[in-house]
DNA sequence: ACTATGCTGTGGTCCGACCACACAGTCCGC
DNA sequence: GCGGACTGTGTGGTCGGACCACAGCATAGT
């Protein structure tokens, strides 16, 4: 057992029994290596892999900011783990574009038929429309583009898929971005895109389920081809 | 930029260059942080992070096993992250298992209907001969059945899904553990998921994919209703 | 009453040292 | 000549101590 981790295993253990919640903080660096009978370095490595996964934010200085505060971020985590993975060439586009067909027409579906996260819904609207100003160059585009999936996927209130979504969307941006150019025409698949979303929110709002599944699914899967992404 | 950071670019660009690839290894601690004007502590502090989201893995003493290795394991971390996060309180179990079900429902779908990984499902049916032994413990019950449900889920070809289901399993596998007191009769439980596990794989071989998905939506929701999961 | 200043505690970084480990080459005895 | 013991070397693992930058707060001075 490395010493960093039993610090791993006391916040674990801590956090599950409550006696540390979302919004306290961690006993600071050298009060928890004494506590432990460890170095202050070895727990150092612990939170920075705390960090990592999404558990602390930390920060200097002093006040109820400052020091190793519990947060619940799993999306960045993820994000990074599949941007580390995609580096290594061991995990295919193809699954990652299979993935989001999956996860985002379930989202659909299930959206339309609970009818549920209205103002989401507004929100996501609110996107679009950002996105019907001319001029915006393929980053900007992608950037709302990729908003606007998280949006939908937050619908259906499953804080799990939620992430795995925004973090599959935010990890694949610069892969999006260096496949623009295999597009025979960026403006009209600008156009393409844009009214697709449109049909996509008027299917959700009118409970259409299925046909919102059906049209993300092409949607995506479109884009992918048309970018020739693999 | 924290330094440590700067080493995970460094590695993740290297990654993405080809200049680091599977099975080879990361500089010396010591020379990675010469190579970057940074400490050895800023070092550790990064590869610490890297060997969390399972993309190396460290050893101590010579040889070719030996220092920061590269690997690609992104279904411990992602377990890791799992725990910690459900260990917060802010990841229902209740949208655990909805993701359960959307994932194992599509994997099967997908397995009977292209009847791929011949091979795997007949693994998947070792692990069920295994699970008809008598006098198994609850514990060594769900180790099994955790397999099953990974070998299953990797009958679909999909590693990023693969992985999450993999995850997902294994996470929970100590709150599973913790409901089975809630069960009015864990034999007879027992016996009927033997069944359904049965009756899944016979589904899948016989390329039945909406059958095999209602079972296996059936199967799960049905365990965590009966164990009071929540 | 208000402002400025130092105090205090936080994480961020670094240095140098020592340990345990595992392999590889070498030395010594046979 | 051969084999086993041994030292050398490089790896990560750990430690203690030190200094820095930062942010809030108490206090002293105006």
């Amino acid at each position: 057992m490395k010493n960093y981790e039993l610090v791993l295993n006391r916040v674990e253990a801590d956090l599950a029994a409550g006696r540390l919640r979302l919004g306290g903080r961690l006993p600071g660096e050298r009060s928890l290596a004494e506590q432990l009978g460890i170095s202050r370095p070895s727990v150092r490595e612990a939170v920075r892999v705390l960090e990592a996964m999404g558990v602390v934010r930390t920060a200097t200085g002093s006040g109820p900011d400052a020091g190793a505060v519990i947060v619940a971020e799993p999306a960045s985590p993820l994000t990074a783990l599949l941007r580390l993975h995609l580096a290594t060439n061991h995990l295919p586009m193809g699954d990652i574009v299979q993935t989001r067909v999956l996860l985002e027409s379930w989202t659909a579906r299930e959206a339309a038929q609970n009818q549920a996260g209205g103002e989401q819904l507004v929100v996501a609207e609110g996107l679009l429309d950002r996105m019907d100003e001319p001029g915006l160059t393929p980053e900007e585009f992608h950037l709302l583009d990729a908003e606007f999936h998280v949006a939908l996927s937050a619908l259906a209130g499953n804080v799990l898929i939620a992430a795995v979504m925004s973090s599959l969307r935010t990890a694949i941006h610069s892969y999006v971005l260096a496949a623009v150019p295999n597009l025979a025409d960026w403006d009209a698949t600008a156009v393409g895109l844009r009214a697709e979303h449109r049909s996509i929110v008027a299917a959700i709002r009118a409970g259409q389920g299925d046909e919102a599944a059906a049209l993300i699914t092409a949607h995506i899967e479109g884009f992918y081809r048309a970018a020739q992404l693999r």
